[in-house]
RNA sequence: CGGAGUGUGGCUCAGUCUGGUAGAGCACCGCGUUCGGGACGCGGGGGUCGCAGGUUCGAAUCCUGCCACUCCGACCA
């Protein structure tokens, strides 16, 4: 073992060590920041200590790849926790090893497409309980319709084809035979016409709603589905972008532009909501700029959020579809005044790709880290069994608290809690956890028990420096006191966040030249570590058609995208920083996912 | 689909240059000692080295083709 640096350590301190053992440690032993860093925790020997010593420690992952980044140098902006998250090189590797070592999800054999674990599963379930009950609030109902959409009337709205028609999924044979042994595609099982696997339900709602639809009496129709779709992606990223996803889609027919127009925004705010409130992660709402509008809508609007690398992620869409939907397919009523006329028409949705934010926005060098309010698990309780007779005491106790717990609410839903007997050593159920990132973690031993106390842990303020932080108090006072804990956590990550993303939005980014200094210096770094770079917020005059697309190209260059025009103007003037020309509002920039 | 990289037990990897019949740590199983901050000892189980051909007495290692995954682009929730 080359552990050079500390000769004295033993094989026990090591085991505590993982950050010394990756290969992935040499990557970074020769940068000279890394060498200074103090190491974390108990980790006695420095990272660039370590060299070729294959010692593992998988389940480390987490902390170990990003205890070894490299400090953000001289950000003035800098993260909190830049220094394990916020390195844009590194990022990827520590997003895929959360979803690895908090059993969220994995890349599953069918290529795209990934295998959601129960913990990721329970997330995302505890995510549609909530949303559900939201879009319920606001007047919808809940109805299912076919995966397979047939070919024609996918085919019915020029733009949506064209938007949707490099990404298609398509059914063409309805049997198999048998030859020579193998199964093969019988061939005389063609379909008369293809089914495609539905990539967004418009045209197959749409269908029905021209059906349903005769009167001003029916509107307006308010419907979701939750459902699963397909896009045939290039490139897939757990939970992030997958060939298959799981999401809701909202669809509404109104009788008149003003009506849908006030769902479109509506629904926006009931994601801005559901996204700060139960995700407790902050997001900027406002209008997608033409281009990226949604295949066949007049207006798309988007919500935004800030992950700890700087890139924005859309986190959910709301469309003002127009008549365009309704025109192609015939969606009419007949109006009080008994004329015929064309419904217009809205469409929204979010998907597990928020689960995926969900990671990037709280996750951390321990692990993960869930907002109470959507983990599956709030409060979980780690026995300190020693096969020795007081273990039933504090199995007793423990099934006590369990009990207690459950039976007081917690942000309006009963206090999920939940007592960990498995066989495993509590050290690593205990580690388990926090890798998971439950809220609140209860150790429980027999000299808690003894006392009638409860130890715990808070999973947003772990450490304290590199000592784990927990406090102790009597049962009764645990028990009383849990709910509001857990939602003093669910806000402290919300503030956490909020800190981030509202001192990480530049406003001082005057001409396009200091747009491409500020962005581009850093992407001439090599991959040892770009600064963490966030958003900046600009003034433009809204260029459209062409000139867009002249901006988006410049843009391009520098890796930047616009995210939207935030519903939030602060009226500021000054001239474009596209065009010159004076500006009529802000819009956000950002490299994005 | 272009560029780069990687495929070796569940995980992270060594071994490949220089062919000789598969390793480490962690995880897992058993026994014992431990137990309030990722325990220790002893003993085990598990890999046709991504796939298919080829060269060779002999292939994880060399050659050819294919596949998958990761990162960067293009495309997108």
């Amino acid at each position: 073992m080359a552990r050079a640096a500390s000769p004295t350590a033993s094989s026990a301190s090591a085991s505590r060590c993982p950050a010394s053992r990756t290969a992935r440690s040499r990557r970074w032993s020769s940068s000279p920041s890394t060498a200074a860093r103090p190491s974390g925790r108990t980790c006695a020997s420095p990272p660039s200590a370590v060299g070729a010593s294959p010692e593992g420690g998988a389940r480390h992952a987490v902390a170990l790849e990003s205890r070894l980044l490299k400090e953000a140098p001289g950000m003035p902006n800098a993260l909190s926790v830049s220094r394990m998250t916020g390195n844009r090189s590194t990022f990827p590797q520590w997003y895929q090893a959360i979803n690895r070592e908090a059993d969220l999800s994995e890349v599953s054999p069918v290529r795209g497409c990934m295998i959601i674990k129960p913990w990721g599963y329970g997330v995302w379930e505890e995510m549609q309980r909530d949303l559900d009950r939201r879009i319920k609030d606001t007047g919808h109902v809940n109805a299912y319709f076919p995966l397979f959409i047939p070919l024609s009337f996918f085919a019915k709205e020029a733009e949506h084809v064209e938007g949707f028609a490099k990404e298609m999924a398509v059914v063409t044979h309805h049997r198999l035979k048998t030859v020579d042994g193998k199964l093969e595609v019988d061939p005389e099982a063609r379909l008369e016409e293809p089914l495609i696997v539905r990539p967004t339900s418009e045209t197959i709602i749409g269908d029905a709603f021209q059906r349903w639809i005769q009167s001003h009496r029916d509107l307006p129709l308010l419907i979701n589905q939750w459902a699963n779709v397909v896009r045939w992606e290039m490139r897939t990223r757990l939970f992030l972008r997958t060939s298959e996803f799981l999401w809701q889609e909202g669809h509404t027919a109104h009788a008149t532009a003003d009506d849908a127009r006030a769902e479109t925004m509506k629904m926006l705010e009931v994601y801005r909501a559901f996204s700060e409130e139960t995700l407790a992660m902050p997001v900027i709402a406002g209008e997608k700029p033409e281009n990226e509008r949604f295949p066949g809508a007049v207006a798309t609007y988007s919500i935004e959020a800030m992950m700890q690398d700087g890139k924005a992620l859309q986190a959910g869409t709301s469309h003002y579809l127009g008549q365009n939907f309704a025109r192609a397919q015939n969606i009419r009523f007949q109006s009080a005044a008994g004329e015929l006329e064309y419904c217009h028409t809205t469409s929204w949705g979010v998907s597990t790709r928020l689960i995926g934010g969900v990671v990037m926005t709280h996750g951390d060098d321990d692990g993960l880290r869930l907002p109470p309010a959507i983990a599956p698990r709030q409060i979980v309780i780690v026995p300190m069994l020693r096969d020795k007779p007081e273990d039933a005491e504090v199995l007793a106790f423990g099934e006590a608290l369990s009990k207690q717990l459950s039976a007081t609410t917690t942000l309006g839903e009963r206090t999920r809690a939940l007592l960990d007997t498995r066989a495993q050593r509590s050290a690593d159920k205990r580690w388990e956890w926090i890798r998971r990132g439950a809220p609140i973690l209860v150790e429980l031993g027999p000299r808690d028990a003894a006392a009638g106390q409860v130890t715990f842990m808070r999973r947003d303020a772990l450490r304290n420096g590199d000592k784990i932080v927990s406090q102790a108090m009597p049962l009764a006072e645990f028990v009383a006191r849990a709910p509001a804990l857990l939602a003093e956590i669910q806000a402290s990550l919300f503030a956490e966040a909020k800190a981030r993303l509202d001192a990480n939005i530049r406003t001082d980014i005057a001409s396009f030249d200091a747009l491409a200094e500020y962005f581009g210096a850093a992407s001439e770094d090599d991959e040892e570590g770009e600064a963490f770079k966030g958003w900046v917020r600009a003034p433009w005059s809204r260029p459209t058609g062409a000139a867009l697309e002249t901006v988006e190209e410049r843009l391009k260059s520098l890796k930047l995208t616009l995210r939207n025009i935030p519903l939030a103007q602060t009226g500021a003037g000054g001239s474009c920083l596209f065009t010159g020309a004076p500006a009529v509002e802000e819009v956000l920039i950002a490299r994005a996912y």
